[in-house]
DNA sequence: AGAAGAATAGACAGATCGGTCTAGTTATTT
DNA sequence: AAATAACTAGACCGATCTGTCTATTCTTCT
């Protein structure tokens, strides 16, 4: 509805990734929206309401474009759990790409029980299960660990490409998951998702 | 020498880690050091100099600490590969683990040549570095691809636990490790290190 | 004891911070 | 056209920020 109300958000999603949430000022987001502070006030009732209501539209639009490019990419559940890579691949390769936001944001907002804290927290939690879908779907054995593992191969190179640039740690990570995903169904079908590890 | 200036290190480091590089201010830093301010600017020119010189002492100390945990838990290289994880997770469990500095200096320094930036990268290049060494020493066949890899599990579970706490996501990393580790020596010694990935 | 160097407390500067308030303008609605 | 709502610019608040400066005290060395 409210124009304004995504111009500013807009503006602040910006900002935010261009210079973190604390180095990010209201007077900075208010110039780059082109909006009155009042309306700001009236939209959010704190800079931090701010910060939480960019991240959920972050996550959202974000969490929509990953699924679009994986689906596009692959058809098969199997080589979809690879295509997560590629996705991060084209992410990583984007000009503004400064790390993920909500990594970033759990940085800056160190108290345990910040409502910004517990958003990261659950917007890891999507990718996961989005990964743990695709598992399913591909029949794997032990869905939920192949899952868990995957999604930790992803933060990793999500934190290798904020620190280096560049999309090569995707190829890496996509290297390193199809030996995951391999490992993962040249075993029996086993009842406990413990280690196939030894 | 300066034992003021050591407990101005001190103090910078736990305050950055519990409220961040821009959330912890200078007279924070001060009142916590129990150190008067033109000392510090004596020691050092700025806060960022006072960020520098802190990230510079906790990459040697912590790195320092990896070394000896890992050694001290294995002793075959090729455990010692596994045994970084063990040592993830007592260091995820540590109370006063709120994510790798490193990383979270990168996601408020974000310009791209900002020397802090480049320490963080240095970090990062130094823990691979060190893997790549136990991955020579037990003889992986592609040592370098192998390092790369578990590095960036690494990283991945680093940044989960900075996300949820606790020390599982060093277990889980663990067990992909254990997978990785056994995919690089159950396949034939290959001259390039390109993909053993499907 | 006397000199020299460190470190102290605290005032101070100028800027910026998040947030409030007022007064006036622009849109929209009926 | 009148009324209502949304938005505006900008002053303003107290707090905090990094960094400077002064004047004083504490060490330490000779």
């Amino acid at each position: 509805m409210s124009t304004k109300r995504e111009q500013l958000l807009d503006a602040a999603l910006e900002l935010f990734n261009e210079r973190g949430f604390a180095g990010a000022g209201i007077d900075a987001i208010l110039a780059r929206a082109g909006v009155a502070k009042m309306t700001l006030y009236k939209h959010f009732t704190s800079k931090d309401e701010l910060v939480l209501a960019t991240l959920r539209r972050a996550d959202e639009r974000w969490r929509k474009w990953m699924v679009d490019e994986v689906e596009a990419r692959a058809t098969s559940p199997r080589d979809r759990l690879l295509a997560v890579f590629d996705f991060a691949g084209t992410w990583f390769a984007r000009p503004e790409f400064r790390g993920c936001l909500f990594a970033r944001a759990t940085g800056e907002f160190t108290e345990g029980d910040d409502p910004v804290r517990l958003a990261c927290v659950e917007h890891n939690r999507l990718i996961e299960r989005y990964i743990r879908g695709l598992a399913e779907q591909a029949g794997a054995p032990d869905a939920n660990g192949l899952a868990k593992e995957l999604t930790l191969l992803f933060l990793g190179a999500m934190t290798a490409a904020q620190a280096t640039g560049g999309s090569a740690p995707a190829l890496l990570a996509r290297g390193a998951a199809s030996t995951l995903v391999a490992a993962h169904f040249s075993v029996p079908a086993q009842s406990d998702g413990a280690s196939r590890a030894g």
